[in-house]
DNA sequence: ACTTATGCAACTTTTAATGTTACTTGATCG
DNA sequence: CGATCAAGTAACATTAAAAGTTGCATAAGT
């Protein structure tokens, strides 16, 4: 299986819409991401559905984020992508006849279980103002140690 | 992504071989779970370099369980299968340029790493020896609600 | 009307698992 | 020894899911 980036994907997309108040086109998302602005209209259109963000045709048309950004859990993103798969490993058949491999999905359920309900608690504990502050903060760090690093190298 | 189902697999073989103190052959191997030899030899050549089986070619060969039940856990055979993949979502981009994607890729990995380590711990804690004692618990519990199933349905 | 942008369907590409074929190597049996 | 059995292995085919692409329809603003 090819890994899903797509949560990911969209918190990018996400954090940098929440930097401006005017929508934000497919094309100019598509072009911060490096990909195409169809994949963005695709995920957009999902969270759309959960009323997570809104999109407008036309001249100044484009998509911006419809909810307070303290409201907006990485759950709720997960939920507006269509609850993706989370882990990469499964069992070979369900509802198996064989006994053997019952006591196998039976302990390995369970471990995938945990494991998935964890990850959807930490989704749950997150939010987009979170993220974003977090974003903030690395900017002025970024700020200011940013010139000294290009000073050492070079005299411009 | 196509769901690895590896582990599964692997252990449900195991535990067939666990039953019997004879070799088996990939080709039984592969009828009990209805793939091809070839896929069987592969994934247990991870597991012999691992020295938890060994294998014998000609007449009477086979693969054999060459360690005790109680000292495999699935860790070792999840490192025997040269640690999989786990999760099926990822971070888009590792090492990215963009500040806002830092703090997505660190909320997110924060999350990965927690579920990862607890499947690992998991998958530590269980034993081969374990998971057959499932499985006899499964037989004897079937043998005696099994033959009533039969009896409501059928005069044989 | 023209331009900009989303909406959407169909198709292609990519990636990783899984399955298959064909052949080689080594062990055992007669 | 030679026939047979089974693993070892490489090359190739298939499958499933994500991601990317193309083309065109629809709607909004100028």
């Amino acid at each position: 299986m090819k890994r899903d980036s797509r949560l990911s994907g969209v918190l990018h997309v996400l954090l940098h819409m929440a930097e401006t108040n005017v929508p934000m086109t497919s094309e100019a998302l598509a072009n911060m991401m490096k990909t195409n602005p169809v994949v963005i209209r695709r995920v957009l259109a999902g969270l759309r559905e959960h009323q997570l963000v809104c999109s407008a045709k036309g001249h100044g048309g484009g998509w911006q984020i419809c909810r307070e950004l303290e409201t907006i859990t990485l759950h709720d993103i997960y939920l507006a992508l269509d609850k993706p798969t989370l882990l990469a490993m499964g069992n070979r058949t369900e509802a198996p006849g064989c006994l053997v491999e019952e006591a196998v999905n039976n302990a390995l359920n369970q471990a995938f279980h945990e494991a998935e309900n964890l990850l959807l608690e930490r989704f749950r504990s997150v939010t987009l103002a979170q993220l974003s502050a977090d974003f903030h903060q690395r900017k002025q760090a970024h700020g200011f140690t940013g010139n000294h690093e290009h000073s050492i190298f070079s005299g411009e």
